[in-house]
DNA sequence: CACGTGACCGATT
DNA sequence: AAATCGGCCACGT
């Protein structure tokens, strides 16, 4: 069995944790996580998910405010954002200043 | 054990 | 302001 205290189980607390509404970055959630230059393994963590993951994923961005993925899997969080009220345009760009989770 | 990989990041052009 | 360059580190093979 896998330990409870594992990167991966930490990155799914955190993420977890994201209210509806608002998005962090894949670095925030390392530093969370205690592996503060750990934000590519973030972005592997949510890759891995399980098919039917309730987990809220599309909650995390880059630094920039904008979406990581490309293609159909760009168009899929934007709609998943736009579904929690979260404006984001074509190219997958956020408002960082007004979307930003504060921890 | 030694690589190669990547839904990233900060500093530096 | 935007692109480039190293560094990072958990995971496969």
């Amino acid at each position: 069995m896998e330990a409870v205290d594992s990167f991966p189980h930490r990155v799914w607390q955190i993420v977890a944790a994201i209210p509806a509404g608002y998005v962090t970055t894949y670095g925030e959630v390392a530093r969370l996580a205690g592996s503060p230059r750990a934000a590519r393994q973030v972005g592997g963590v949510l890759r891995r998910l399980p098919e039917g993951s309730t987990l809220p994923w599309f909650r995390v961005v880059n630094r920039h405010g904008a979406i990581s993925l490309t293609g159909p899997d760009l168009q899929r969080q934007r709609q998943a954002l736009l579904a929690d009220g979260v404006q984001v345009s074509g190219n997958g760009q956020i408002d960082m200043q007004k979307y930003r989770w504060r921890y």
